[in-house]
DNA sequence: TAGATTGTTAATCGATTAACAATC
DNA sequence: TAGATTGTTAATCGATTAACAATC
């Protein structure tokens, strides 16, 4: 089974293969993939056995070989839909961003609880209210939720969620959520990436010696 | 010197050390941390030590002295300015985000190149044109600046920062950026973060046996 | 006192890195 | 052939976890 460090890395290695594609390339080395993210050669031969790919001694890996396997084993060779709780600037943004199509993610309904804000435009379609939530999931059969609303009414939505049956939370709000172990729960908290930052530059001012290995994470948030 | 893993949980602690607090309280033990945020005693007891608060035997550690040890080893006791380019909706969301004060976080500028946008207003202040960034830099001597550019501008944008004197880049763009060894960068990658959510996803439906181990990352995030 | 809790030292676990034979 | 590159096995490194004495 492939690590999760390496499933984080993952995605870098898509968008460089498909720069390379791009320029009309059609096999990579480790070597120069290495290179060109920061990264050691044998970590990315170790990390592209985990796809299965074999490569060629001297020449590298065929890049659409490569393409296929990482996007399949990411699973986003098929469309996932999602809906967003949270209708403020970052559930907009989210909701309106286009690269989630890339990831084979898609946001087809938005809910908040703010009456005033409910029927508003969003993305493609429109807010719905908090009333409707339950039935929606179950309708549509929805299994991913991403949480955009403050951090005081984040437990509670993830609670709702709980109770009408979704599969997996993205919890952007700064709240540390409890939920049943059988829910996958993945955070995008942003205290946490700030919080790596300022250590980091923390660590650059106080004159730390020399080694400065690039994280990635968020840290690459991790 | 503190690890990053640690550092990573630090914004969780201080969000609930907060709570306690406001609830009332003044004493908790690693214990308690521990089950409210689904880790161990024994790291809890690890990380607390690195902030150099000691605890009471019986007890545990007094939460006002945890507050203030952990938000100065994050230097978010100090505010620090920080401008962000590109004016898109993430850009906008996060220029108007509140909660970044509570990590001593302040946008003070935000700029893009789309000169439709320039002038137009965003949290506190208005867009402005690319042409006055360098200046801005210099004149405000800014250390952290935010990307939040389409990908396919973030690495011009970025060689632009780092010579106009930059020291930190907080980059949302899905690129992976490459930058003199100098330069503190942290990556902020919903791509990255999608990944392993979807990988957990994929995990969880081919019946994986029995561990959950929370990631909290990325989860984390990270 | 008894018992929950701290703090430290040792053991474990997993990822990264190194070494090196195999290959085209 | 020579040499760059792959793939695998072993060594290293660091974080988490366990064990246990010290403490109030």
């Amino acid at each position: 089974m492939i690590s999760i460090p390496t499933i984080k890395r993952f995605p870098s290695y898509l968008r460089l293969l498909r720069q390379y594609k791009e320029d009309g390339e059609s096999w990579i080395s480790a070597t120069r993939l290495a290179g060109d993210l920061g990264l050691t050669a044998i970590q990315v031969r170790k990390d592209m056995a985990g796809t299965g790919v074999e490569g060629k001694p001297k020449v590298g890996f065929r890049i659409d070989e490569l393409i296929k396997a990482i996007t399949e084993n990411l699973g986003w060779n098929n469309t996932t839909d999602a809906i967003i709780i949270g209708s403020g600037h970052l559930g907009v943004a989210l909701s309106r961003y286009d690269g989630f199509s890339t990831y084979g993610l898609q946001i087809v309904a938005a809910f908040d609880q703010d009456q005033n804000k409910v029927g508003l435009p969003i993305g493609r379609t429109f807010v719905r209210p908090m009333s409707e939530l339950k039935e929606y999931i179950k309708t549509f059969d929805i299994h991913i939720a991403v949480i955009t609303v403050p951090g005081e009414a984040a437990q509670e939505v993830a609670d709702l969620l709980v109770d009408a049956g979704i599969r997996a939370i993205w919890n952007f709000a700064p709240k540390d959520l409890r939920l049943p172990e059988d829910i996958v729960l993945q955070r995008t908290d942003l205290a946490t990436s700030f919080a790596v930052l300022s250590a980091k530059c923390r660590r650059r001012m106080e004159g730390d010696d020399g080694s400065h290995p690039d994280d990635g994470d968020e840290e690459h948030l991790d």
